[in-house]
DNA sequence: AATCCGAGCAACCGCGGCTTT
DNA sequence: CAAAGCCGCGGTTGCTCGGAT
């Protein structure tokens, strides 16, 4: 249960449950690694942020999953794969852990797919990554995209047609807030619509 | 009643990328 | 610029619980 480092392990209790949330409450998320010195709490940073990011966080939503969740992530699962925290990021109060959870347990059942590396764009290390230079899939793309939709490959960084944005993170980091294709927002977390499905055909034509 | 077994889910681990020092 | 620290992601593990035998 304790780790060589000090740090526990485990099933978290309702104490440390509390002590999380009340430094939470008073200074914020972030930081996790300083918790156990200020705290007094002895779990990793890591731990802890798991802790709060896939239950403590008032914004979670537990219970079950409603049929149009499921539809969702049915949905983008096709489109994008294991992209979890991109799915979860799609449905509200839902995190990425819920979600893959969700999938390996029922979804994949329901669907009858069998364990493997996710389909379409799996190959993506990144929303910005490009196909692989030459692949038939992107010769397939290509082919089907308007004349003058122009797609790049790997060396490129980016399907140009997807355009992607970025925003800054409080931290100053950079962060892709948007990938769309034809004005189509695919990973927004406001998004209202659903991914149209002639754009599904196509990616699934294509890769 | 006891044991086994599988489903479900919380949590851990390793890694890559980004940020800070 | 390099090293260290931190964060987030996806895969995997292992504990718990309920149903079957």
């Amino acid at each position: 249960m304790e780790g060589g480092n000090g740090y526990k392990k485990g099933l978290w209790t309702m104490e440390e449950d509390k002590i999380l949330m009340d430094y939470i409450n008073k200074h914020g998320k972030g930081k996790w690694n300083r918790i156990a010195k200020v705290a007094g709490l002895k779990r990793c940073g890591k731990s802890c942020r798991l802790r709060w990011m896939n239950y403590l966080s008032p914004s979670i939503k537990h219970g079950d999953f409603t049929e149009e969740e499921d539809d969702l992530i049915i949905r983008l699962h096709n489109l994008i794969g294991n992209r979890w925290s991109l799915i979860a990021g799609r449905i509200p109060g839902r995190t990425d852990n819920q979600v893959k959870n969700h999938w390996n347990t029922h979804l994949s059942k329901k669907l009858g797919v069998k364990k493997g590396k996710g389909k379409r764009f799996a190959s993506m290390k990144t929303q910005s990554n490009g196909l692989k230079k030459n692949s038939p899939s992107l010769v397939k793309l290509k082919s089907k995209l308007p004349l003058d939709c122009n797609v790049k490959d790997d060396s490129q960084k980016v399907l140009e047609g997807f355009n992607s944005t970025e925003g800054v993170t409080k931290n100053g980091g950079v962060e892709r807030t948007s990938f769309d294709y034809d004005g189509l927002d695919l990973f927004s977390p406001y998004l209202t619509d659903p991914l149209d499905d002639s754009f599904l055909d196509l990616c699934w034509d294509c890769l």
